[in-house]
DNA sequence: TGGGTCATGTAACCTGTTACATGATTAG
DNA sequence: CTAATCATGTAACAGGTTACATGACCCA
């Protein structure tokens, strides 16, 4: 996954891994975290397969630089990647752990349903206001066809998150609804 | 986050490794995959760390059952996890192909996103119909403050897959959109 | 003088995936 | 006879996480 992950980014521009690092916790990180460890294996991993090269630019006063490029071949393989339809829910950390909070009490949970209301509430805050996500993507993204893609992955984080506080609004009230009816549970 | 999920299943019943397969393929299937493979390590690690113990159980004319329950510290441990409070978005192969989907036409990224809602509409059918999904729970979970919870990850995989259907059907707009005002691109 | 940025990475670990392996019983 | 179910696992691999390590420059 990170490896087409980085092969697009390439695909904008020519990049260093401290630089693929930057746009990831700038621009990406809401959909995707990417540990610099893992980023500079990937690139390793990238180079011995032919889907990137690299030129070391030297620079004085500073560590040298890799600088990074897609090539045909990996272009292709970004292309072949994108293709493939897997569109399943994939696994969730959340309703795992809500699948088993009958061994908590309800009002337990209650505050547990009014923290992920009180997460979802403060993350759309957060990405409704374009000023931040929107300089990290200025970096990143010059042409307009490319920014389409880059909304609509913000609108589904917005959507989302509007999803979350609805479902957890959903949850708090069937949690009430059990206290009122069966108060000796 | 698998030895979770069965340290909370063991807390409802005993169950053997085979057993736990089962509840996974026909209850918790649609948040969550769990190899065989997977179930019998974290079972030998559970163990190891004296949050189960197992009996075996000689059997005729079939394998022997090794039977595991959950203990005293498993308990403990299992409501040690569920309040944790880690609500992140989680990495999203999903947007991870978005963003990069300048890379193609937009006219294959309609049929893309057609792809997405027809998934997302089949798989509500699915989860809308109650009997094949409520007979595995019912094998499952007995006590009906239990059930309430069950019912919550069913709710968030009806409100997500809306969700999925509303924002693939935005997306294409967009996309056609984009056609209309720029037939040169 | 101290904290942030530029810039590189390694090592160990944990978790999940894929593929393989065995073997009897039971229902159609 | 054959496919499904019961019941156990191992081995190898892939990918993501955590922690560690180095070193110079620049700004306050």
């Amino acid at each position: 996954m990170l490896k087409h992950g980085i092969l697009g980014l390439l695909n904008y521009r020519d990049m260093t891994g401290y630089e693929i690092r930057g746009v990831f916790r700038d621009s990406l990180n809401f959909f995707w975290q990417a540990q610099t460890s893992q980023i500079y294996r990937e690139l390793k991993d990238l180079k011995t397969r032919g889907w990137v090269t690299d030129v070391t630019v030297p620079q004085q006063g500073r560590p040298n630089k890799n600088v990074f490029s897609v090539t045909e071949a990996g272009r292709e393989e970004l292309r072949r990647w994108l293709r493939e339809e897997t569109f399943e829910l994939g696994n969730s950390p959340l309703l795992m752990r809500t699948f088993f909070r009958g061994e908590l009490s309800p009002e337990e949970n209650i505050r547990y349903f009014q923290g992920i209301r009180a997460f979802a509430l403060q993350a759309l805050e957060e990405m409704k206001q374009p000023p931040a996500i929107a300089a990290g993507y200025e970096k990143t993204i010059d042409d307009s066809r490319r920014a389409a893609y880059w909304g609509m992955t913000i609108e589904y984080g917005v959507m989302y998150l509007d999803m979350l506080r609805r479902w957890s609004e959903s949850c708090i009230k069937r949690l009430e609804g059990l206290q009122h009816e069966d108060p000796a549970d």
